[in-house]
DNA sequence: CGGTTTTGACCAGCGC
DNA sequence: GCGCTGGTCAAAACCG
């Protein structure tokens, strides 16, 4: 996930989380203070242009402040809003939506038409409910089946442009590799992975380029992990390993134990150029995966309840992190 | 030497 | 029944 692609949409919260900039190398104040040559004057002019200048920059601070609580109310009630809605629908159109075939090939192409439209903006969300729905009228199926119970997520991940062979989904966990199939609708090959952290791990995953954004991997994580994630296991490595997905900085992953969200608060604007630069592609996707890329973003962002909190607690201690100096 | 990757073969679902 | 397709298996190759 870039968010690169997603500021075509002017969906990023532009937060400005280094409010004073009162002590950096080279203050505006002091330069003014130089440029008119008042040296004597200089040091009670800055004292007082100080205090001015924190006065002013706490009105702005308040006024982000107040902006940013506006904005996760209304997030928040979109997410109510667009849950409401889904429940509605599914409550309407039971077998339309939770039982759309009853074989599994058909399921799959009616997801991936889900997918290629861009209008199921909860695609991924618990693909399984209806997966196992479909499977509980066909319970004379053979074994194999029962994997089909098992929650299906999709996570896309934005690679570098330059890299159109790798199929390699950072997301920390440990995969072996038992297959790869050129499929019809694909001329990318797509690889099978089967989780080897733990024999018993029943999670499988497939990764494929998207056809539109070749420089987009596609992820679909069947199952869920019976073991924890490696990076708790091993503390020691430490370091995020999951949530580095090449070099983009942010990114979701919508793991089977749920959506993890990192927003890298700690870059600055000249930071967003460098995503740029690093994924030019993005001027040559189209407007639909972009737009679809943006959903999906927003979909694994409003779907965690304890999204808002996070991202209000992460933002205070900034503020308050910056105005400890 | 053990784990991983590659790749052709095989199997099962589906449409005609 | 047959062909197409996606998913999986398993032997060989590869690698640290």
């Amino acid at each position: 996930m870039d968010y690169s692609s997603a500021a075509a949409y002017d969906t990023s919260l532009n937060l400005n989380t280094r409010p004073l900039r009162l002590f950096d190398d080279s203050p505006p104040i002091k330069k003014e203070v130089h440029s008119t040559g008042l040296i004597d004057f200089g040091r009670e002019l800055s004292a007082k242009d100080e205090s001015g200048a924190l006065v002013e920059e706490l009105h702005r601070v308040s006024s982000e402040n107040k902006k940013l609580t506006e904005m996760l109310t209304v997030m928040g009630e979109s997410y109510n809003a667009l849950r409401s809605q889904l429940l509605e629908y599914m409550s309407k159109n039971p077998e339309k939506e939770l039982s759309p075939t009853s074989k599994k090939r058909k399921s799959e192409s009616s997801n991936n038409n889900n997918t290629n439209s861009g209008n199921n903006i909860l695609n991924g969300i618990n693909n399984g409910n209806s997966e196992s729905s479909s499977s509980d009228g066909e319970s004379c199926k053979k074994p194999r089946e029962e994997t089909i119970k098992a929650k299906i997520y999709r996570s896309y991940v934005r690679t570098e442009p330059s890299d159109t062979t790798s199929l390699v989904v950072k997301d920390g966990y440990q995969w072996r590799k038992y297959g790869q199939k050129v499929t019809r609708d694909n001329p990318c090959p797509r690889a099978y992975f089967k989780c080897s952290f733990a024999p018993t791990c029943p999670v499988k995953k497939k990764v494929q380029r998207s056809v539109e954004d070749q420089s987009v991997l596609v992820a679909t994580y069947e199952g869920e992990h019976n073991h924890p994630h490696p990076s708790q296991v091993d503390a020691s490595s430490g370091s995020n390993r999951c949530m580095t997905l090449g070099s983009v900085p942010c990114s979701t992953s919508l793991g089977s134990s749920g959506p993890t969200i990192t927003l890298d608060l700690t870059k600055s604007k000249s930071n967003t150029t460098d995503t740029k630069s690093v994924s030019p592609k993005t001027k040559t996707e189209t407007p639909e995966v972009r737009k679809f890329l943006v959903e999906q973003m927003a979909s694994s962002l409003t779907k965690d309840p304890n999204f808002t909190k996070a991202l209000a607690a992460a933002i205070s201690g900034r503020i308050l992190q910056h105005n400890s100096y």
